[in-house]
DNA sequence: TTTGTAATTGCAAATAATTTGCAATTAATT
DNA sequence: AATTAATTGCAAATTATTTGCAATTACAAA
């Protein structure tokens, strides 16, 4: 068994479609066409996806863009996917390792909207900081950066 | 002439109507009603408020929320409100002194929404050397804090 | 102060993302 | 193969936000 690699290009290792199958019937969930086929456009991909892209990326009469959402909700209540905000008003989703809880950042091109995942976290000790000094619990962080990537900088 | 104050409770120093509507006036704006009241109503918050909030807080026929969607607009692309995002769907503005970008977070209650000015920020150099290590230039960040205030740890 | 004009507003209608109701369908048991 | 709860599609509802447009108004110039 290879144990779980951090580094950035690698920390999204591809999950087997079975080990995704199986967390979900655990759960007494179905697996049906279209879970399926969300799950597998979803492995396929190492950015997080917004529901229209997933339906764009599904054969033409697969499943309603419905299904997508309501699938969605389903795979983030149960922690197999991790929902992300950039700021332009879609949710985007990515898939979580088992036991994981999928936090972590990315740095997004605010011209071309390219997205590159980031290892680097807010620092835990000022975050403890800050709980502490205003009697927070449980707290956690959203964090995303933006800027322009190489290619934008090069088209001015 | 004081100067600023930049400890967390404080940063918030009202600035006066006055210099508002000027520097409304030097970019050819009127000052209407509508505006005169909402820049009022931002004066009195020290923390972001959506545009609903700023329409309840109105005086009943004082003014359409297309006018608050259309103001925030314009003071934003002015420079004079920074918009933040709490990942509920709803933007959130909070006025900008002059000459300051607004830069800075809060600690969100996740069950009574409470909202806590932050000082703390993402720290500098790591940031540019996410930057570097990627080739992106002019990067910034969107950071937001979220856990269980006092109150709320109280009433489990 | 009157006037001219561009900026602003209200109202209705349009977008966009996401959710919900409901009847028909289906996966996984038994 | 029969049973049942989970799932889906489709239409319609919600919510936040934007847009078109004609009527109104701030304010600078005369």
């Amino acid at each position: 068994m290879k144990k779980p690699c951090h580094c950035a290009q690698h920390s999204h290792q591809k999950q087997e479609l079975a080990s995704l199958t199986t967390r979900l019937r655990r759960e007494d969930r179905k697996i049906t066409g279209p879970r399926a086929a969300i799950l597998e456009i979803l492995r396929q991909h190492s950015h997080p996806l917004t529901t229209k892209e997933i339906f764009a990326e599904l054969p033409k009469g697969e499943c309603d863009l419905v299904t997508i959402y309501r699938a969605m909700q389903l795979l983030e209540k149960l922690g197999m996917v991790k929902r992300f905000d950039f700021g332009d008003g879609a949710a985007r989703f990515e898939l979580v390792e088992e036991g994981d809880d999928g936090h972590h950042h990315h740095l997004i091109c605010t011209q071309c909207a390219q997205v590159v995942e980031i290892e680097e976290c807010f620092p835990a000790e000022i975050e403890r900081r800050i709980a502490q000094q205003n009697g927070y619990r449980a707290v956690t962080h959203r964090l995303e950066f933006f800027g322009v990537c190489p290619d934008c900088q090069r088209l001015k």
